[in-house]
DNA sequence: ATGAAAGCGCTAACAA
DNA sequence: TTGTTAGCGCTTTCAT
């Protein structure tokens, strides 16, 4: 690997020189420049990172810290943050937590020490020890796909009621009345918007959402199998039910095909994330596509002004994007009566 | 964040001292090493990672280069690669290359530039520029999931003869004696060895796999579909099929599924990889797991020895590893008549 | 417009 | 056993 040094020499100037001519921002003689830029070309010389890492304390590199890693929906995060990371010219480190508060914190703490330019958070919680040493140091933080209550770390989020208001409205274009829904955990702020959504907008048209149609479920394939399985075994009127992520939608679709049930026909399903997969069954799952790919270009942009203009720049704190439904084969106009 | 400086002042000693107490291979006083110990708790004292990076050239950083992300056995290279990493103490930089050379190149480049302590490759040719790249430095490489012509680069892959013996065996024991097979990319090594292992076991029992019953497809669910239904279009005589991946194996599923063939009652169907979703099907997915965990770690180990101990030490230059049997629900005696 | 020199935070050779 | 000094490769005053 060649230096700068090792330019200077060979266009006969200083490294200053060689350095300016490189970041270009301090006047510099034509002649000299083209000297320069020709030997840089000649020995085919990049800037050690490092080394301009420890000079100038910012390394290029950002840091993106997900609870899990083989998961589709963090995936997705790894994917489109990587992705809008290079487009800008930083690399990324990922790290998980799995749910591991020791490994999360020397996580964080060996972003700080590599100078990083600025971390990602998806889904931390408020009381998160992570917030606690990212505190003490002003590495610009920020986190997607949940809100906190202290208002000072930004956000980028998916508009939750929105989507369920959506998903109702899907339902009822198609003439359901009497609807079901498997949520995320309740304690989760984002999961009880989704509900509101949905409950909402079905009264508002007059249709019904029961109580004993609403099951409580932890966003894994087995709660949605125990929801639809307590729907049916209790006799919940519904002909619809959404799910609040396509894991749980595949249980729910498991459990019907395993007890003959057929869908659409019978029964309505609908998720939310639209992973891979929700393509690849028979019949493919009609669902609510989060905007991850958005909502990780924002986040990259956020963390980037503020690691480069300063704290706070903009004052955006809060980003919400749009859902967008994407029908396939699990819905369709209600068959069966009740 | 305090420097090493700040911790030979309180602690009343130079700045090599505290260095030498930290790294611990010169003897120290135990008066002063309790000292300078002290003073670090005092002011939660971590070296800077870069600043150590750029003396001593060794960064605690892996490369991790995928062809993509969002792909489950990407993301389970991902996942096992960062575990094992930071079990070891090292962070993980992780670059899609999206087979765009362009892309492969600057990623390989910047992790270069970073002091890098290694590079994990997975899934690369003979010809990609990336290892002409390496060849310029002498960065520590290892490759995952492929081996290559040139044997001067340590690789940790399958066994993948075995486990075409592995699917065969499965079947034919449960009394199959009709077989096809839905391959990878022929032009690739391990599929032929994967058919090659199917294809003799099957030959020296005295079962048939005939070669209108053999597939090329290309690792893509789509690549399923056409496979079977190609199969089931032309009468191509078989009671089992084999996919080399999960994916095409759901193709098939998605296909027999549609068409109203029962699975595993008039078709078995086995695939490979044991990707998450092969279980939330119903009937969940009969599958060869690759030892992927195993794998990452290997290569991680590899990769840090190579970076620690120089070149070449040990002389693995080759591990291969052996694949599971997971025994679901696609698979089962052969009950309708060819 | 350019060069000399200092220094980012650390380690290692050399001296004591 | 410890301190002094130099230097990793870069940027940035401060002179000129």
């Amino acid at each position: 690997m060649s230096s700068l040094k090792d330019v200077a020499r060979l266009a006969g100037v200083s490294t200053s020189t060689v350095s300016r001519a490189i970041n270009g921002n301090i006047p510099i003689s034509e002649e000299t420049r083209r000297r320069v830029e020709k030997a840089i070309r000649d020995i085919n010389y990049k800037p050690n990172l490092v080394a301009q890492g420890l000079r100038i304390k910012s390394t290029k590199l950002l840091g993106l810290v997900v609870p899990e890693i083989q998961h589709e929906t963090f995936n997705s995060f790894i994917c489109f943050t990587e992705e809008a990371a290079e487009a800008k010219g930083y690399n990324l480190i990922i790290g998980s937590t799995d749910s591991n508060p020791d490994r999360e914190e020397r996580f964080i703490e060996n972003l700080i020490r590599r100078n990083i330019d600025g971390i990602i958070f998806s889904r931390v919680s408020d009381k998160s020890h992570a917030l606690k040493i990212l505190d003490k140091t002003n590495v610009p933080a920020v986190i997607i796909d949940r809100t906190l209550e202290r208002e000072d770390i930004p956000s980028v989020v998916m508009d939750n009621y929105a989507s369920g208001e959506m998903a109702a409205k899907h339902l009822l274009s198609l003439g359901h009345r009497h609807f079901a829904c498997i949520t995320g955990p309740l304690d989760i702020a984002i999961n009880r918007e989704r509900l509101a959504g949905y409950r909402e907008t079905i009264s508002a048209a007059g249709a019904t959402l029961e109580e004993r149609c609403v099951f409580e479920g932890n966003f894994k394939f087995e709660s949605g199998k125990k929801g639809i399985s307590y729907f049916l075994d209790t006799g919940a009127p519904f002909t619809a039910v959404w799910a609040h992520n396509d894991y749980m939608a595949f249980g729910v679709l498991n459990i019907l095909a395993q007890r003959g049930i057929s869908v659409p026909g019978q029964i309505s399903v609908l998720g939310l994330d639209n992973i891979t997969q929700s393509w690849m069954m028979h019949p493919a799952l009609t669902t609510i596509a989060q905007p991850f790919r958005d909502m990780c270009i924002k986040a990259v942009d956020i963390i980037i002004n503020r690691a480069t203009h300063g704290e706070n720049r903009g004052g955006i704190m809060k980003v919400i994007l749009q859902p967008e439904l994407i029908v396939r084969e699990t819905t369709s106009i209600p068959r069966a009566s009740l």
